[in-house]
DNA sequence: AATGAAAAGAGTGATCT
DNA sequence: AGATCACTCTTTTCATT
């Protein structure tokens, strides 16, 4: 799955705040990151420590404008491949993400197996990619390609309320 | 478009290699970014403020663990709004990424007008965001869902050779 | 688990090549 | 433009509550 990493990732009140905030910029200093919730500078950076420890924090990326990388056109490319067994997918799923204009690789339940985000630089490129590198591969039973005009993305998603059923920790889990 | 923010995002070796170090790890010190580089460190920094500067760089985001955010199931909804006019778009555009379940909304051209990647804590809140929020929205035509059994993300695309026709200044940009 | 103080390390700007 | 140095501020560790 997703980040199933066997950790419980239990979250209390100021756990939720950093990974907020660290979503939001992830270069503030460890005192403002302090300062703004109101607790002592040694105290955050153990807790950001702990989060990492936890698997909960993965990693810190800059957030780059995509015509500074030559990536002016982005498309999503969903993909059937055939037979559909495993190995197949597993095939398809390490080919696809290794492709210099592949940005991400979904796999996929439903009427599509794959579902590619690619970026290149402009729609010659794309074409090509898509001629040249994806049809060529024999484990494809089809693809449709859906060019993207614009995208909204929401840096710093928030933590969705916890279902009944799915009870947190009192205490004591770091 | 994606970033035509009106500059020439015009970059060297060393700014690429900034960029690429910085998507890997936003977080590492300035000092130990021009280590690696073997540059002076005020180099660096300056590169980082010019890059910054000129909207290359974007930002820094902290990496979460879906699972830490009560986000365990993911999905990839496409979307038909009708009737499929700029009011229309832009409206259904707000809307979705406004909803919390929503971490990205991409307006597409060909067959499908949006696709929206969702998270939600399980298959009850999929079910739920999609017959309680979604199709309640006049302007829809039609969906259709994916559940996103597995992800793989380059977390550090790599910028593209440059196309001939589009030269890069050879001196004095920054 | 959180705090405060002290040592180690990094950010920043002036100056020079 | 890039490097060096000096100054300030931050990070990090550790003893204490």
């Amino acid at each position: 799955m997703f980040g199933m990493t066997g950790i419980i990732p239990y979250m209390d009140e100021l756990d939720s705040e950093i990974i907020r905030l660290l979503q939001t910029d992830a270069r503030q200093s460890n005192r403002e990151l302090a300062r703004t919730l109101g607790v002592a500078p040694s105290t955050c950076l153990e807790r950001v420590r702990a989060l990492t420890r936890r698997g909960v924090i993965r990693g810190y990326h800059a957030e780059i404008n995509p015509a500074a990388l030559n990536r002016g056109v982005q498309a999503m490319v969903s993909v059937q491949v055939r037979p559909l067994s495993r190995a197949v997918i597993d095939t398809f799923k390490s080919s696809a993400s290794a492709m210099p204009e592949v940005l991400s690789v979904f796999v996929l339940g439903g009427g599509d197996d794959f579902l590619l985000h690619v970026a290149v630089q402009d729609l010659d490129h794309l074409h090509a990619f898509l001629l040249d590198r994806l049809s060529k591969r024999r484990e494809i039973a089809g693809f449709r390609t859906s060019v993207i005009f614009q995208q909204v993305h929401d840096t710093a998603p928030s933590r969705l309320p916890d279902v009944p059923g799915h009870p947190q920790p009192p205490a004591g889990t770091t």
